[in-house]
DNA sequence: GATAGGTGTGTAATCGATTAACTACGCCCT
DNA sequence: AGGGCGTAGTTAATCGATTACACACCTATC
């Protein structure tokens, strides 16, 4: 900077005026710097300027896992808004552990992010008192903690799930497979209580944690339950569920009925299409950072609740019709 | 710092000594230091450090599009290696667009990423020449540019394509559609000159963007002209063709052949499994990383070149027996 | 007991920007 | 002519760390 403003035969206030936009420098001179500035390549340094002005222009996101679709989806809506409106992104990947999913959020505070989105690995709320402790703006994404004092955006799932156990009930399946997230996160809980409750004791779950593997193991032991019909809570344990099936040469609906919570864009293409409850993802992303930006505007956005809907494509079997 | 300090009883350069795990300080100050540290809950601010010390143990990592679950491995790749090395991983979304490549390129540098991972929207090396002119380190992946003079990382398909062609030509194909990548990318480009060289003249080519939208498109049209064998470029054109052909209610491999560029967990569940090239995602991610570790500790690294494999599951139908 | 050498800390310059406070220079008005 | 005022630009403090250099103190040696 110092190069351009001798280039320029100006002080670095004026140089960093230009730069700015400000008023004062008058169009000569203004043209002057900026000729200097192309001529020696010059680009500002955004720690420096980052360090006087204490504002990054970056927004953190920590999420569960960068694998799992649904997840990349949310990471690409809260990117798109984020630029939109200036900002930069910075991803980090918890791997659904507490401990690194903490470890990322104090590298992104040290690096002063302007405020941070989080889909928190578990329910406990010591690392969002942490956050909130240093005045940073946080909005929880996808999953909240115990207490949260802090805007949530989710997606709520109870309608469609109570309209799909309506139909598996219908339908007369009495052994209903549920393949539920941990219980010591919000959606692993809440979904599966949802569902569990409106199915009125024809329910049997068991609890994965929302990866393929922990869905195969699942739907194994649901199958030799003796269930009729599985439910699973995400996208990665549905596959799982699905590679089981499969393995086990069942015929869906005909030996077994299946329902996914998440919907992927390759679900259609299964024979049968899968039947699946839908999130409304980008619209979670672009609130979430839409929510965030508002907190870092000194407002108060409050939390967002957006439904998931019910997409019947033909897994379910005759409960369809 | 300076409130540790003084709580501590001694100067700032204490404080740093003891927070860098420098040899000087006694081991008592050192105690008395941390827990000023500990009690005031400081956390030492990474922007003002990575402005004294030009280095901010990040790396800048500009990707094609997150929403493809093989840009989405190949950046959960780079981020573990990465991590594991003390480093952190700032991920741009380029969205196929060049210009928002070049945006994203240029904000990382100005944010002084040690370090830059790109896998270029187009073959064009004015944004590598760029990069290197600012004496940045850079290593390309997945892609090349025209005349590149930095490491690059990437799969080699020939050997897989080739034993492909060889398939579909010994079952009879006379017609084969070629979904290809943008002609102006290095692998767009490179995949289906390989592929199309080994059919020695039963190839028709129709050239997509990596999207799903433009699969279909592609199919649909190869399909219309006669094509008895597809062969999409990428997974997301694999998809988007794979949904034509069920629009249209063909059956693989009976009416129609499939394979694809690109493995998916999903392509094993599809009725027949769908035969494809499956690249080494995540040591691409990794070998990546690492080359750029290297370079940025003044290393020379080699390009990286790993092989693509052959994965036949059914969907050529007798060609694989 | 003076000197040399080693050790632990402090002082202050520095990284590259922003910005408050100040200066210098017209210009207008009485 | 002189005072007031607006404007363009400069000087220097500042953000929060790192680190070269200086300094004080202690110990070992002759």
């Amino acid at each position: 900077m110092k190069d351009v403003a001798q280039h320029a035969g100006v002080s670095t206030a004026t140089v960093s005026r230009v730069l700015n936009g400000h008023a004062a420098p008058t169009p000569e001179t203004r043209e002057r710097v900026l000729a200097a500035i192309e001529e020696l390549g010059y680009r500002p340094n955004a720690l420096a300027r980052s360090l006087r002005t204490t504002s990054t222009q970056t927004l953190g996101l920590v999420i569960s896992d960068l694998l799992n679709p649904f997840f990349a989806e949310i990471a690409r809506a809260v990117e798109d808004e984020a630029r939109s409106h200036g900002y930069c992104v910075v991803i980090g990947n918890a791997d659904e552990s507490a401990e690194q999913e903490a470890t990322y959020v104090r590298t992104l505070l040290d690096r002063r992010v302007d405020g941070l989105l989080l889909c928190p690995a578990t329910d406990d709320p010591e690392l969002v008192r942490e956050v909130s402790a240093g005045g940073v703006p946080l909005v929880l994404l996808d999953r909240t903690v115990r207490g949260a004092t802090c805007p949530v955006v989710r997606a709520d799932g109870s309608e469609a799930l109570t309209a799909l156990a309506r139909r598996l009930v219908g339908a007369g399946h009495s052994r209903i497979g549920v393949i539920a997230g941990p219980p010591n996160t919000s959606t692993g809980r809440e979904r599966s209580d949802v569902l569990v409750g409106a199915l009125g004791g024809l329910a049997q779950v068991v609890h994965g944690d929302f990866r393929q593997e922990s869905g195969s193991q699942a739907a194994a032991k649901l199958i030799d339950g003796g269930a009729t019909a599985l439910v699973a809570m995400d996208n990665l344990m549905g596959l799982g569920a699905l590679g089981e099936i499969k393995t086990r040469g069942l015929r869906i609906p005909h030996d077994i009925a299946l329902a996914v919570f998440d919907d992927q864009p390759w679900f259609p293409l299964l024979d049968p299409p899968i039947t699946v409850i839908a999130q409304p993802t980008v619209e979670m992303g672009r609130a979430a950072a839409r929510s965030l930006l508002a907190l870092i505007n000194g407002q108060q956005p409050d939390d967002v609740r957006l439904t998931a809907k019910l997409v019947l494509r033909g897994s379910l079997g005759e409960a369809e019709l």
